[in-house]
DNA sequence: GCCAAACTATCCTTTACTTCA
DNA sequence: CCTGAAGTAAAGGATAGTTTG
């Protein structure tokens, strides 16, 4: 079991958001252009780490550029003059990232959760200003079912953490350590699908997307990939488990057909006048044949019922995948290896 | 071209917080 | 309500690769 890893290129986007018909097009409706101004995540960096300041550079060189679009979502801007395709609202978006669908307002106008249609709140996912999303939602809980308010509720939630732990960085206090929401969790989750590595591009735009900090989006992965590499070991350890289990057993077999062997050549003497016998394994088949030479040099492959000799009578096949399987088949029996001992 | 310092990204470990049984 | 376990966001250090002067 593999994770595919695949490093896009920064133009990349990612694909999930195609594949996946719950998020694309038309839920997924929104470009994003990134320009000069990042006041969501510019802040003082003085109080900040080396890995903060890092991402702050990334923030710097981007801010720096000329307005970039990024390419992350499922359409390209609307041009001038077009109609923009609906859109959909996520909870943890600022209003200055999204418009409502069919406005002509442009990104960066206020959001009026009040005129969310029916197929919106469907959604569970209204946008809201996260500076007020309390008072925006209670105007809609009267038509929202329990999950979608409990959804809504979990989205401010994470909304008052973030705004929160901005306000404590802000202050230079110590973070208070966050929840991400499902809907956020699960979009993070999506792109891990697609890039378990983020280039700056990509971590910016999630941020953005997900209303937050780039540090935020590095640590998820830096956690998710350590998830995905415990799975990994855990699986590969029970794997292994099973392989010293399966072996254990098939040494104690050996031991014990060794044994009756032993047996059978202390009871019936003859045995040694019996031709040269070399056991080989099929290469294709990894089963071992036996291989005999008589007095005159002709080799003979034999094929022998492993019924008809006393140390076959209790073989059974291995369950390890693509391991060689040392004990005789149906076509290939194991005789009597009686070299001096 | 070589080298050292700085920068950057990632991994690993640990801590602290949240949730749940 | 208390408690321990599990999950996870976040911090900090180590390391390796890259850039720069």
């Amino acid at each position: 079991m593999e994770l595919a890893l695949s490093l896009g290129d920064t133009s990349k986007p990612f694909k999930f958001l195609d594949k996946n018909p719950k998020l694309s097009s038309k839920d997924l409706g929104f470009c994003m252009a990134l320009g000069s101004g990042f006041p969501a995540t510019t802040r003082s960096q003085d109080k900040l780490g080396s890995h903060e300041s890092n991402y702050q550079d990334d923030e710097r060189r981007v801010s720096s550029d000329p307005p970039l679009q990024l390419d992350l979502l499922p359409f390209s801007p609307v041009p001038r003059g077009h109609q923009a395709p609906s859109r959909i609202h996520f909870p943890w978006l600022t209003d200055n990232l999204v418009s409502e669908p069919g406005s002509t307002d442009a990104p960066g106008r206020g959001f009026d959760v009040n005129r969310l249609s029916m197929d919106d709140a469907d959604e569970g996912a209204a946008i809201s200003s996260p500076n007020s999303a309390a008072s925006s939602f209670q105007m809609d809980f009267g038509i929202r079912s329990g999950r979608d308010r409990k959804r809504d509720l979990e989205a401010i939630d994470a909304e008052r953490a973030s705004s929160r732990a901005s306000d404590d960085e802000e202050n230079g206090l110590t973070r208070k350590k966050l929840r991400l929401s499902k809907e956020q969790s699960a979009f993070l989750e999506e792109s891990f699908k697609e890039h378990n590595t983020l280039n700056p591009k990509q971590k910016l735009a999630l941020a953005k997307q997900l209303n937050l900090r780039p540090r935020q989006v590095e640590v998820w992965f830096q956690n998710r990939r350590a998830r995905t590499k415990l799975k990994q070991t855990e699986v590969d350890c029970e794997y292994l488990k099973r392989c010293c289990e399966t072996l254990t057993e098939e040494n104690r077999r050996l031991q014990k057909e060794l044994q009756e062997l032993r047996a059978l050549k202390t009871s019936q003497p003859f045995y040694m006048q019996l031709p040269a016998t070399t056991l080989t394994m099929c290469p294709s088949c990894e089963r071992v044949a036996t291989t005999t030479t008589s007095s005159s040099g002709t080799t003979t492959t034999t094929t022998t019922n492993p019924s008809t000799t006393t140390s076959t009578t209790n073989s059974k096949p291995l369950s390890l995948p693509a391991k060689p399987r040392l004990f005789p088949m149906s076509h290939g029996q194991v005789q009597p290896h009686h070299a001096a001992s």
